[in-house]
RNA sequence: GGCGCCAUAGCCAAGCGGUUAGGCAGCGGAUUGCAAAUCCGUUAAGCCCGGUUCGACUCCGGGUGGCGCCUCCA
């Protein structure tokens, strides 16, 4: 092993095995995610894969690498469906709309990066446009042309798969003898069924259009994602990431160009899985496609993480109202460990107590548990385990007492950094005391019922806090005092 | 039709050839004026049929069931 090597294990898609993680560059990391088309409204699909690979690229981070994170946005649109008929889906929908067909891109790309935002989501380090890189997709086809992996036919040019062996090793499939022209309809321009679009003449309306040495046209599906990837990361980098649904054509096809080309392109591979509604796909067809504006108008951004981050990334992930409703618990139980911690660090004594080592000593399996557990191809249901069990931890550290106030700091730092700083769903705000203009008349209620308690008028005092938590306060009587927060 | 994944307790979800996953829910106890939160204990499991093994939830084979991809989709 080199001394690139890290603690990493990652289940690669390509060698459908799990393989130690060595950097290309030692202490560094290139990533390349497969960005959205924006022609819609971006949904729980792009929840599960972005918050997946935002959590990989924070435990990268978060183990001392360097990481570059590329993802695109796709702003030239996919061909709507297979008989080649030009029509993109970006252009179809601005069409009905009226609109140029790049503010509908850019009005779709804007509510991509505020969903993402809202979701925790990490900002890509580079978020490249295709309709930026035209000349770089441009030469990569000429480079196809050379090394005779495409041809060109009135104006477009396709990749011809027969003159790349490998073809189909991603995705598994034999793609020698596929029944051509049953599910594919066969276009009298290619020479191969499998054959697919590198650069497509533009017809009469066609709005988006560059010159190109083959004529007026635009890019095909799949040219973007290896011009780009080697623009910003190089012909051979570390590890590409995406959807399972992009595992074939899109992937596939990237392989034949980028290899094709003399590219050793992606190192690794890795694939989220997928996301069903109430145990069944999520379509727009089914009528249950929901949007992350439409799950964060009923759930927490950090409960929708959760709810990501429960499911390892390559298993199906189902969103119920039932199981986040179980969620919910688990996340408030996080929480009310990182209050507790908190208020005990506050309110600890400052010299190291006795019990200090073996709180420390727990602490500390805890974080090798859930560092075992993201090592091992970001299993991120067994770390959120050991995220409970360091909150248990924290939990009966602060009820028996005792500890330094150094301490319980290490304590709550490691939990922060943890589920903060890895996973996104804690964060230092969801401990700290409900301020707002409410907070100081809620604060006279807790203190008149304390009052009511002084004088032992139990039944009042209850009475009240019934009251109240009718009205959204959740009261916890403390052996320091009261605590209140609102119900979220 | 081709390819792939999964079947774990009431629900969700991991690891592991023999040793407590974890969360939600339930039950008992401690604590509390009563609660809440917390802690301790506890209930509860491995779709079916074979095989390998001293021993299988864990490996192999065969069933059955569910899901997904194969068409734009994360």
């Amino acid at each position: 092993m080199s001394d690139a090597a890290t603690d990493l294990v990652i289940h690669d898609s390509f060698s459908r095995t799990k393989r130690p993680f060595v950097p290309i560059t030692p202490g560094h990391v290139g990533i390349y995610v497969c960005g959205p088309t924006v022609y819609s409204d971006t949904h729980l699909g792009h929840a599960k894969s972005y918050v997946s690979f935002d959590v990989v690229v924070r435990w990268l981070r978060f183990t001392g690498l360097r990481v570059r994170h590329v993802e695109n946005i796709t702003d030239v649109g996919h061909l709507v469906d297979n008989s080649d008929d030009g029509e993109d889906k970006l252009i179809r929908t601005a069409r009905l709309s009226e609109v140029h067909p790049l503010e509908l891109a850019e009005k779709y790309a804007r509510l991509f990066f505020s969903d993402m935002d809202a979701l925790g989501v990490v900002r890509p380090d580079i978020s490249p446009r295709a309709t930026g890189h035209i000349l770089e997709q441009q030469a990569l086809i000429r480079e196809l042309l050379a090394r005779g992996h495409a041809y060109e036919v009135n104006g477009s040019v396709y990749y011809s798969v027969a003159s790349f062996p490998e073809y189909g090793r991603l995705s598994g499939r034999d793609t020698e003898e596929g029944e051509v022209g049953h599910r594919v309809a066969v276009r009298g321009e290619k020479r191969d069924p499998r054959d697919f679009a590198l650069w497509k003449r533009a017809e009469g309306g066609h709005i988006l259009r560059w010159e190109s040495p083959w004529g007026s046209g635009f890019p095909g599906w799949h040219i973007e994602c290896s011009a780009m990837s080697c623009r910003y990361l190089g012909e051979s980098f570390d590890i590409h990431g995406g959807g399972l649904d992009n595992q074939f054509p899109h992937h596939e096809c990237e392989i034949a160009q980028s290899r094709g080309a003399g590219h050793g392109f992606a190192n690794t591979w890795m694939h989220n899985n997928l996301v069903t509604v109430e145990g069944r796909k999520m379509s727009k067809s089914l009528g249950n496609f929901t949007s992350i504006t439409q799950a964060l108008e009923k759930n927490e951004a950090d409960l929708v993480r959760l709810w990501v981050l429960s499911t390892h990334y390559r298993s199906q992930v189902d969103y119920s109202v039932q199981g986040l409703d179980a969620l919910k618990g688990a996340l408030e139980r996080l929480r009310a460990a990182l209050r507790s911690v908190s208020e005990a660090v506050t309110a600890a004594a400052t010299p190291a107590a006795t019990t200090d080592a073996a709180f420390l000593a727990e602490v500390a399996t805890a974080e090798a548990a859930f560092t075992a557990a993201m090592n091992d191809d970001f299993n991120t249901p067994l770390a959120l385990g050991a995220l409970f069990d360091l909150a248990r931890v924290l939990n009966t550290g602060v009820a028996r007492g005792g500890l330094s106030r150094a301490a319980l700091e290490t304590g709550r730092a490691r939990f922060l950094a943890l589920g903060g700083e890895v996973l996104g769903v804690l964060d230092a705000a969801s401990a700290a005391p409900a301020g707002g203009d409410a907070a100081r008349y809620v604060d006279l209620l807790i203190e008149t019922r304390q009052r009511l308690k002084a004088a032992k008028a139990f039944d009042l005092a209850d009475w009240l806090r019934k009251e109240i938590a009718a009205r959204g306060v959740v009261l916890e009587d403390t052996a320091s005092g009261p605590r209140w927060r609102f119900n979220a």
